[in-house]
DNA sequence: ACAAAAATAGAACGAAAGTTCTATTATTTT
DNA sequence: AAAATAATAGAACTTTCGTTCTATTTTTGT
């Protein structure tokens, strides 16, 4: 009964799970100097005694899409290696809690914000005009200049050479900007004013 | 007359343009590896012929902020090693910590949210029971699972294998789990419960 | 509990790394 | 145009690279 023709080399579970925890480490590592290290300071940085342990990790994560090798044989990071995993909360009643649930799809953080780098800005919100949109002071919005955008989508507009961030609206044939706040007025434009982008995403930084 | 007391080394106009030529090759094969190449493909990328013309090229771009040297000696992009050419230079628009670089690079967001790969975890929010604190059902958080905790803290708790998202309060001796909503009541756990991490980050998508 | 398989340690290896030196070429300054 | 300065080529050198091998430890499957 040979039933293991062809048979893949298999990760256990457990050791996929240390692969990760090294591989966090290398993304520090690389979060720090913007580049990954020799398999010497690798085996330092990852707490391995030897260079064929690395070795074999690294060949691992190359094969499992975090980590690729250059032409001249250097590690570099590849696809994956940028994603993060994400813990549903989704807790049905009797599944496990978050220690044990196992790796969900990886996201990378990067890519769930920002579809297109070329034409995405990043700003940082100033006042409270949007707190009853859930967005506050010191929120970082993404916007995409290159999105077209309708009544009720929330804008960042240039206004005179000031930047603001409000709910685009249509009074009459006329746009008008609402904050969503309300403390203040609805802004009728006069002069000269554009739409600068669309408000695709928001990233706020508790400490 | 001698006015060079403490001269510097001077780069001319012309050597500095071919260095920015020198320098965009780089950029080209990093966009396209990830990471730099050695001193001896840097030659072969950048048609020099000698490892030490590298070696005293790679020394200037380094003193000019766009190159940097790992621990371990490997050539890393430095800050100034993005900056090239974005016609949206409004991109970081009062965003400090994050470069030009990190939009091309996908990893401003990351950057931005993440300090510690290795003990953060991303969770979506369910329900509506934080809304007073500006968090909506479908944002995802980003949860240190090795930050120390106090009062006043919005963490991720775990009661009885259910994960839910509060602000840490004390009421008396005893430690309680506070909505920000009205509609919802403090909780008070009395079985089995442990904080999972505490909130450092949030991240939203509205397209 | 045992046998099988996988991961790690450790040493040895040739190849390639980055550095340093001198000689040559190119550029700038006077 | 000549002198001075900077950039590059080329070779020599030590160190470190990534790879490979065997031995040992750890983990997995039965």
């Amino acid at each position: 009964m040979r039933t293991n023709v062809l048979k893949e080399r298999q990760l256990s579970a457990t050791t996929m799970k240390k692969d990760l925890k090294y591989l966090s480490k290398l993304q520090d590592y690389y979060r720090d100097h913007r580049a990954l290290p020799s398999y010497a300071t690798m085996a330092d940085v990852l707490g391995l005694a030897s260079k064929s342990a690395v070795h074999a990790l690294v060949k691992r994560l190359v094969d499992a899409g975090f980590l690729s090798i250059t032409p001249d044989r250097r590690v570099a990071p590849d696809e994956k290696f940028f994603e993060r995993t994400m813990t549903q909360s989704v807790v049905r009643a009797g599944v496990p809690g978050i220690a044990d649930s196992d790796l969900q799809d990886g996201i990378a953080v990067d890519r769930y914000l920002i579809n297109n780098a070329a034409t995405t800005i990043l700003v940082r919100v100033k006042g409270d005009s949007m707190v009853d949109a859930a967005i506050l002071e010191g929120d970082v919005v993404v916007i995409d200049t290159a999105l077209p955008y309708k009544q009720g989508d929330i804008v960042i507009a240039e206004i005179e050479g000031e930047v603001t961030l409000k709910t685009l609206i249509k009074e009459g044939s006329d746009w008008a900007l609402r904050p969503e706040n309300a403390n203040y007025e609805v802004i009728r434009p006069e002069g000269e004013w554009r739409i600068v982008g669309v408000l695709v995403g928001l990233m706020r930084k508790y400490r």
